[in-house]
DNA sequence: ACTTAAATGTCGCTG
DNA sequence: CAGCGACGTTTAAGT
């Protein structure tokens, strides 16, 4: 990992074209060939960058571009695509290299599957004498998360996700039509359950008879306090 | 901005819980309080980070802490949510600090808007006749890109995406409905129009009669060579 | 401020 | 490898 900190512009050329005027900036280059062009502000997206597998060339600059200042030419060329970021530097304030070797990597916990979990061993959230009979029901056009019985033994399939939006109930939607279409499971309803519902999804849902419910994430893990946690 | 090469362990507690075990990493600490922990691959994404508003603040280990090896604790508050970053720092390998300055900032050109624009410039693309009626035209749904008219004078609501994949089908869907309803302007057909299509949307779009357009966005742009660019 | 749609998304899993 | 959905999504645009 080498990194710079140096006067630059900077331009990208692939899918869209994007140009940064002269500014100081950081310019982190991987030992994979990428690079990162940071800012001192926003959040973690770069500036401008260039993903993996990527090759770093450094060039010296013709006659005009030496004349406005440039000293090196950085081009950073995609493997595969061929979308290049070229850096024009004109000032290194700051170049050091340091060996750090293959990240042992990041450990989770917390997301859409664990409310999933959770609800599976709470069923009951979803009225009284709900069982639980599936998790991850595999159809032709994706998993259903959970089908459920309801207290009169009828099917409901149940999506869920951690912010609720028009999409989920479009995917909800689409399998309630297959599911239905399945006589040894039909009638089947449906349940859209999220820790929060946007207004144009419950509306939609609501619509197409599609039941919402809105899951306290902290409340249920509270009562799974006996599970086990990751680390 | 304040760049540090460290042995660290870093742990994330918000909404979801992470852990980074001990290793060298390279941690971008930001004028706004935000931290990024990149390692030597991965893309711009970094393996953890804090964004702003955040607070940073600097403490001596506890005794077991130091005894393992720690050096300093640093905390990373963001001000909203509560949420923390704990980086464990075990041994400093480099730490220097540069002024930026704020950033003059991106400039871009090439995205959907483009495609947009130059689809209406183009709209014979559809076929032989169509004219330009409408663009970016209000629903209660939101604005469809745009309304043409067929060679018979029919109307024909347009969907253009960059990348043509089922949720835009979907899009187009309500749409269509909702466009249907309306006397003045029913009945009204339906194109999908992206740089590139996918089968699964395809199949969709079809299906429901949506007939699905491929635009080739380097022709479109040569044939417009006499727009002005953006820079 | 809030909501919605796009992203050079990136990441991870499953078929 | 492609396809698909999730993401501590982030970000930009519009109301």
């Amino acid at each position: 990992m080498r990194i710079v900190v140096a006067h630059c512009s900077v331009d990208y050329a692939g899918r869209l074209s994007a140009h940064l005027p002269l500014a100081p900036r950081v310019l982190m280059l991987k030992a994979d060939g990428s690079i990162l062009v940071h800012s001192d502000g926003g959040s973690y997206k770069p500036l401008n960058w260039m993903s993996p597998p990527a090759v770093f060339s450094a060039s010296e600059p013709d006659q005009d571009q030496a004349d406005a200042g440039i000293t090196e030419i950085w081009t950073v060329t995609h493997k595969k695509t061929g979308d290049s970021l070229i850096v024009s530097v004109h000032e290194i304030l700051s170049d050091t290299s340091h060996e750090l070797g293959v990240d042992p990597g990041l450990v989770k916990d917390g997301v859409e599957a664990h409310l999933q979990v959770l609800l599976a061993e709470q069923i009951e959230r979803l009225g009284d004498g709900y069982e639980l009979w599936r998790r991850e029901y595999m159809t032709p056009i994706g998993p259903v998360d959970i089908l459920a019985r309801d207290e009169a033994g009828a099917t409901v399939a149940v999506e869920i996700k951690r912010r609720g939006e028009i999409d989920g109930v479009e995917q909800l939607t689409r399998y309630l039509e297959l599911l239905n279409r399945d006589p040894r499971i039909a009638p089947v309803t449906g349940v859209f359950a999220a820790q929060e519902i946007k207004p144009q999804a419950r509306t939609l849902a609501e619509d197409r008879g599609i039941r919402c419910v809105v899951l306290d994430y902290d409340e249920m893990r509270g009562i799974d306090s006996g599970h086990a946690r990751l680390f």
